[in-house]
DNA sequence: CTGAAAGCGCTTACAG
DNA sequence: CTGAAAGCGCTTACAG
């Protein structure tokens, strides 16, 4: 009844808690025999090293992780940092420290690069950064993991390097979301209209690609009559009155998908103050706190989110037990949660668990 | 730089860790004077005592908790059972046991009363239970608080008990999520009719209410036309050729709501082979496999559902760290999250973090 | 290759 | 009221 213990182990063979310690974690230094008699009865018993003795001992090496990540748009972000306070939170008695750094610009190789050395200087066992695709990066993160710095990505991944794996969103699936919602919306039957970032991203592609392609595939009643792409930072003050006019000068649609996470608060406001877009309906990514009054009035209709919070908590969680247990993730990529968010499901009592704070560890109260 | 402990505190102050000790958890034998020192340096140097050490000491005291939960239906509650054994898993190694038993009967409170007679001769110190309203449950419940045993609710709830606290789903909000997601699917115009379980529930009351509450407040026009409300397994072997006779003698009608989580595949397949049902749009609660395949079909076109895995996941966590601190939950509610499950977001693939498995004991992958 | 011992940071009988 | 010591279960230099 009561657990098994090393201890126990040690005393049925008659040998030292030492040596069935190295057996078990394949340390060397245990002759064949030995580590055979000992494996054999951790088999029997189903002997599992008890985790809150493990860590207390191993509490003299601190284990110390780096993370770069992106600071806007803030609404997104400033989540992402909370999951990953609630992480470090939990396990800096476990003997995890943190180091934080933000990158001001948006996705710039050179800033990021910079951070990494940085933090290399500081020695750190694993590192978090949210990727762009640049050789120079997939170089570097190989360089990393030469040194045995595991590299995790979080939120964007960058194929071909030696990343131990990846924590974030299915992208193509988060367009067919909006696809599914749109076609839904509209009783599969209507017209809509895109509006694509100008952007070179991984993410936004991938969605836009899971969006036509559910179009396509599944519901053939919804026609896409137009698509606009655009940078819409870069337009200025004068951005919402050049999208209103380009889509009041659209002909009539029933719906707009915007694809990026950013611009979707400016677009409600557009279709709100415009007489001949009001009746639109509008589907895109995450939620803000201005996203959130739009919904309120029933402009935007629903929005997919990709559960900031559990990013930022789950990267740091699997890259702590990487490193203590050298356990990897059973997945190469870990994908968070796509939520469908409504007016009535927006999560803003604070005693909703979406992710909860516990003694023993748990996640802390999303944002 | 390094983290304070028990031992600097007691060096500074030239005392025995055992005392610190004993002044910072306020237990007796302590000089008023000592105690006051004591907690001005950890208020200064904000001490937490670290959790691993402190579990690890306290394993002596092994902590019991009582678990009484329904079995069906089995699609729901084998994924609240999921949750339990993830926190089961999580927290062995800090020292708690858990007695799981399931109820053969639905919501029968003799049984109900007959397991926790039986756990309480275990010895437990905390019981989990899915209360149903009865006052000879309520008694108990006290009974069980004299004894200090820490009763928590979970899914359901028991109003003027000295239960510590509920972990469960909003219910009225979840009638409301039905209500805008018929509006939406409709275009804010329709008509829909309501098939009302004939089972006294708190939960299903209250959906009911919050569905007509969201209708008559900022729904106006969808137009309820008729409620149907009968106990569906009591109509046995004939059951869907009632309801398909019933429906298809309505009138016209755009939408159905499903307000119980157990009927909704077979509402779905009446529908489904049904020419005069064929397009009506179909909302309800829970997600089973069943479910799942006619929303590929687009039969059911989103279902609500309250997260299990985190009901069953939070509630162990929730009392253990009451039993082990203290520390009640900030919220007498704690309330999941209802998530509102589209085709495209049904959560199969099993690298999806809804929750996750990890050393430092965070959610293992949900079912 | 193996053992004995010290240590991780806290808690708790046991003495005084 | 307070201290010294043992213990939770594992890991790791240090000897041999």
């Amino acid at each position: 009844m009561k657990k098994v213990t090393l201890q126990d182990i040690a005393d049925e063979l008659g040998i030292s808690k030492g040596t069935v310690d190295r057996a078990i974690h394949n340390r060397p230094g245990v002759s064949a025999a030995t580590r055979e008699k000992v494996l054999n009865l951790v088999k029997k018993y189903n002997y599992k090293p008890n985790k809150v003795a493990r860590l207390l001992s191993l509490k003299s090496k601190m284990i110390n992780i780096g993370v770069i990540c992106q600071s806007n748009p803030a609404f997104f972000w400033n989540n992402v940092k909370a999951g990953i306070k609630a992480a470090e939170a939990e396990l800096a008695d476990f003997g995890m420290q943190l180091i934080l750094k933000e990158l001001k610009n948006y996705r710039e190789v050179n800033e990021l690069l910079e951070k990494i050395d940085e933090l290399t200087v500081e020695k750190i066992d694993g590192l978090v950064i949210v990727p762009v695709n640049s050789d120079r990066l997939r170089k570097k993160i190989n360089e990393l993991s030469q040194k045995s710095i595991a590299v995790a990505t979080l939120n964007d991944d960058i194929t071909d390097s030696s990343r131990l794996f990846y924590v974030g969103p299915q992208m193509r699936q988060s367009g067919r979301i909006a696809g599914e919602l749109i076609a839904k919306f509209l009783r599969l039957k209507g017209r809509v209209v895109t509006l694509n970032p100008n952007i070179q991203s991984l993410e936004y592609e991938e969605r836009l690609r899971g969006f036509k392609e559910i179009l396509r595939e599944e519901y053939k009643g919804i026609n896409l009559i137009a698509e606009y792409t655009f940078n819409y930072d870069a337009l200025g003050e004068n951005g919402q009155n050049v999208i209103k006019s380009i889509l009041e000068n659209t002909g009539e649609f029933d719906a707009i998908y915007d694809v990026d996470g950013v611009s979707l608060y400016d677009i409600g406001c557009i279709v709100k103050n415009s007489k001949k877009l009001r009746n639109a309906i509008v589907v895109g990514h995450e939620v803000s706190e201005n996203v959130k009054r739009l919904m309120e009035d029933g402009i935007i209709h629903a929005c997919i989110s990709q559960d900031p919070f559990s990013q930022g908590y789950y990267v740091i969680k699997l890259l702590f037990d990487y490193l203590v247990e050298g356990k990897k993730p059973p997945f190469d990529r870990m994908y968070t949660r796509l939520d469908v968010i409504f007016k009535e499901n927006m999560i803003s009592p604070r005693n909703i668990i979406n992710s909860y704070s516990s003694t023993s560890s748990g996640p802390v109260a999303g944002s």
